[in-house]
DNA sequence: AATGAATGAGGGTTCATTCAT
DNA sequence: AATGAATGAACCCTCATTCAT
């Protein structure tokens, strides 16, 4: 049991120094004996735990969808209609520490590595997939309830989703050209009355 | 002349092998020997014309950012309207390589890259902000000829862009999840119904 | 009691495991890891028993040599006449694990690593001093008998000895080019032939 | 014509501090970096002209067996008798580096490592197949002349390198217990009188 | 303008061994 | 007696870059 615990923080530790040094550096460029200095291990704890660099990736990322989905699933309750839900949605994706920029620079490395890494690639699809299926279901309850519009409801989740993904990647493309709250709640604006049933059309 | 020509034809050539290897590998995967084994060239050559790495990807994002803001100029004359200058950006947009696999996946480490390194970022955050210029222009055009409402122009654009970045993002993340020419269309119409001018309101 | 039969037991264990592994992947690549899997013990154990990889040889040719010696001294009482031990020699000698590839392999490292270690070249100096001894014994009795002719004892032991060790030395390289039991037939005929008295001379 | 010459010259020194070292340490004790200091060469130069230790290993196989045939076939004008050329096989098999203690426990090495290396395997399966043929024809030459009785040549090839190579091998992990000399003509000796014709047999 | 041999720092990873539990 | 987490030096190899030719 004692053990289990240690294991459990040390893996903990090794992912939070994984993570800032990614940020900071890049993958590519985050060395081993520096996630060891950030993570305050030794090269070889760090191989007793992860079997390799694209091991500590994929920690990352289901620690990421785990740690999100259970923040998403615990405020869910209060929201009764579709509307409410999909305000809800809005609020916990900005929520996410997407504007944090050590995570989002960090979670584009991981984009840029799920082209070349069949793990982190489907990693990224399961973690993008859970999402997109949170949106269409959130959408089809509108649907079914009259609250939205007769839309396709898994293409408008991906639109939505590529929208505020899209923010993201301005952002940490280009900081101080891209008004990332603004934006935000345009593109929240703009869905929301796309999914406005055309009561009068 | 003669020797300036091959020298253009060699800073092509050097151009093309980078970016096919770069979109196959990653940059930081991308050897120089791999480099000059696709370009064609010895490793002396690819030194002679560009200083290091760093050097090729701001050559490659100088040579698409001139080719596509000239096929842009070329084709923009015939498009009198706001409406249809808009329309016109979006199809001009969509023929970009956007939708080409490697060119994607390149320019998606581009976006990796800028994070850490200044000369890049710079380039990106100049393209960014020609395009975003680019549909800035066309808005304002269109609100002050009445054929769009009154919005914010720069913030639009923004907003309009990054959902579009956001397509090729996901896209490049999970190529068979994600329906773009969909997508790419739903995004035109939402915009497009977004800035029509509210009369009865 | 109990305890050192489980303390024997373990030890085996460990010598199995190891001389297994060894064989497989040579000395150098037989990590304590892959060690500590095939003989089902931890690192701790192992190092509990053997202060290091080297011990482990020592402990595996000691038990080898000890088994074996045991065995030719069991057959032995039968044989009375030096050409009937002679012939016994040969036999057991082909009987031991010579001819099992998992052995040679292991010993073929032992030959490699007696190079660089004072103590393994002792025990194998050890080791094969035992079995010339063994055999120059049975030529001297037989040349007394006036069943062998007066040759040499001590080089002719060497001389036999080092024609079936060959004998295992090629076959290990090339096992399908070389035919061993034809040639260890014939190596005994030569021999014996070698040894006949030349009455006529 | 100048670069190439001096290509082979590199690649000589690399195979000479290679040999050099794995003889004093074993292959797999031979750091890349001592190979570098005893062959004057940097790491990069010694992976330049050899991908790995491995392919250093079927250099040094490669340039010897070359660099033997050569001697052999230089020698061999001279020797008209089947007797004849088996006594010079003899000679020129005893003035290769067989009794260098260098060339010896390099070799022992490489015979340690054809267990695990498919390439190394197939280039001692090669050497030893060239020596076991070229001592065959030397054979079936004697058999159709009438200068040996009418034995199985490849067999009796194979059981006379078999006994040399024996030598070698008991004297490396013996040096002081194995008379190497005297072995050696002892199994002339015996091979040279059990190939001759047994005529009143 | 072009070549590719040479450099050597730095990369990720492995591993025998130790030791707190 | 037994465990396996922890250590960190050492390993082989890659690489961008330089420079003599």
């Amino acid at each position: 049991m004692g053990r289990k615990s240690i294991a459990h923080i040390r893996r903990k530790e090794i992912i939070e120094g994984f993570f800032q040094i990614v940020a900071e550096k890049g993958f590519a460029n985050a060395s081993i004996r520096e996630i060891t200095l950030a993570a305050g291990a030794s090269t070889g704890v760090l191989h007793h735990y992860f079997v390799n660099k694209e091991a500590m990736v994929l920690g990352v990322m289901d620690h990421v969808l785990k740690t999100y989905m259970a923040e998403y699933n615990d405020g869910l309750g209060d929201h009764q209609s579709a509307r409410e839900q999909l305000e809800y949605f809005f609020s916990w994706f900005l929520d996410l520490d997407r504007f944090d920029m050590e995570f989002s620079r960090a979670w584009m490395e991981f984009w840029a590595l799920s082209k070349t890494n069949t793990a982190i690639s489907e990693a990224m699809t399961n973690c993008y997939g859970q999402i997109v299926e949170l949106l269409a279901q959130i959408i089809r309850i509108g649907i079914e309830s009259g609250e939205f519009a007769e839309v396709d409801p898994r293409l408008t989740a991906n639109v939505i989703l590529s929208s505020l993904e899209g923010i993201t990647l301005l952002w940490v493309v280009s900081p101080e050209a891209t008004p990332v709250e603004a934006m935000n709640e345009k593109i929240a604006e703009i869905y929301l009355d796309y999914l406005r049933p055309k009561n009068g059309g």
